[in-house]
DNA sequence: CTGATATTAGTACCAAGTGCTAATAACAAC
DNA sequence: GTTGTTATTAGCACTTGGTACTAATATCAG
């Protein structure tokens, strides 16, 4: 018979691409000593990709599930209503990649973005940094859904240079998420330039 | 002039390729309306490869995480060590694009992406969606700072569905963001698969 | 108008294949 | 031994998506 059966090979030859797919038919053919042209039936046999469609398929499946990070702009959401110290109200479209693929549920830090960023936004400061939050995600969102966020200035304490604003997300009239936002900012009442 | 000036064009070539490193030159080609020769000037100006090393790159990235069972594709910041149901650590390097221009302090909503996306992993379940959280923004992160989040489940409700998860996040071994998470999960214990 | 820069064209070549035909090899059955 | 069957190897043309290189042409700026 043969160095191994042709069975024996095409089994461990399916083990050994699984394992690693960067593999070549070359160095297949060295591993098994045998021709690459033996290696290419197998392949064909067992249905198995050449080694360009079997890398294609790893990297397209990372990238499908890639999360893309939160984007890189001041705010995220567009601001459509600003009252300096008072409110603010912003709009963001959920899309594909801002859910989970499992269950199309919107991931809650996109959502907690887009009303920090309008916390931030309605702050009128040079600086203000979110110190602390009591948030709740009241419903789940789904990509196509608009959310609508407003920000309320509650309470504002000169002393601790701290602000409180209450953050409300809706979609379609409904609430999505609610949460309390209090806020670090430099200048007190008075001391802007 | 040109249809647009070299500089834009290789600027949106980037750009475009980034976004999407699948394309070919002749697609490329065809998209910015020049010949593929002036598609390859410009890749070797601007140091990109050529498809096939983009797509390996993209590849071998995602098989070299050795966590790839792990749901590593849902998460801001590389998880570094895991025990599902009980704790988990990630690793997140803060970048320029992380922080605000005016103060270099990075946006709160980065910090809080980590440790939600950390608490989701940590649960051992299918679906696992933050339902409450109240987190502290301790000390300001800034460029440069490697931030090690820390989640320890510290309670597990099986009526409720609901598992609460302690955050801690640390930058050169002090606590600067800290939260607590209440997190909501189909399955009870017993009932996974 | 002259140079410099940008763009296009064309050629040879490469890797890692596919698709095809044809020649051997190995072994079993008669 | 001869025949049949399956397995293996060889060889060639062709494909994709490039690289490397040369040469011609276009475009613009001073």
């Amino acid at each position: 018979m043969l160095r191994r059966t042709k069975k024996e090979r095409q089994r461990l030859l399916s083990e050994t691409i699984a394992d690693n797919p960067f593999v070549t038919d070359e160095q297949l053919a060295t591993q098994f000593q045998v021709s690459v042209q033996t290696i290419r039936l197998d392949r064909m046999e067992l249905a198995i990709p050449e080694l360009r469609e079997r890398i294609k398929d790893v990297a397209s499946k990372t990238y499908e599930n890639e999360v893309k990070s939160l984007p890189i702009d001041e705010i995220i959401g567009e601001i459509i209503d600003i009252e300096l110290d008072n409110r603010a109200l912003s709009i963001f479209d959920v899309k594909e990649e801002h859910v989970f693929q499992r269950n199309g549920i919107a991931r809650g830090h996109h959502l907690f973005a887009q009303a920090n960023s309008l916390a931030v936004a309605v702050i009128d400061d040079e600086l203000a940094l979110t110190v602390h939050s009591n948030i709740s995600f009241v419903k789940p969102v789904r990509a196509g859904d608009r959310v609508i966020t407003k920000a309320i200035v509650i309470g504002r304490d000169e002393k601790s240079h701290r602000t409180k604003v209450e953050l409300t997300s809706t979609v379609n009239g409904e609430t999505v998420f609610v949460g309390e936002f209090d806020m670090y900012r430099t200048k007190g009442k008075g001391e802007q330039q």
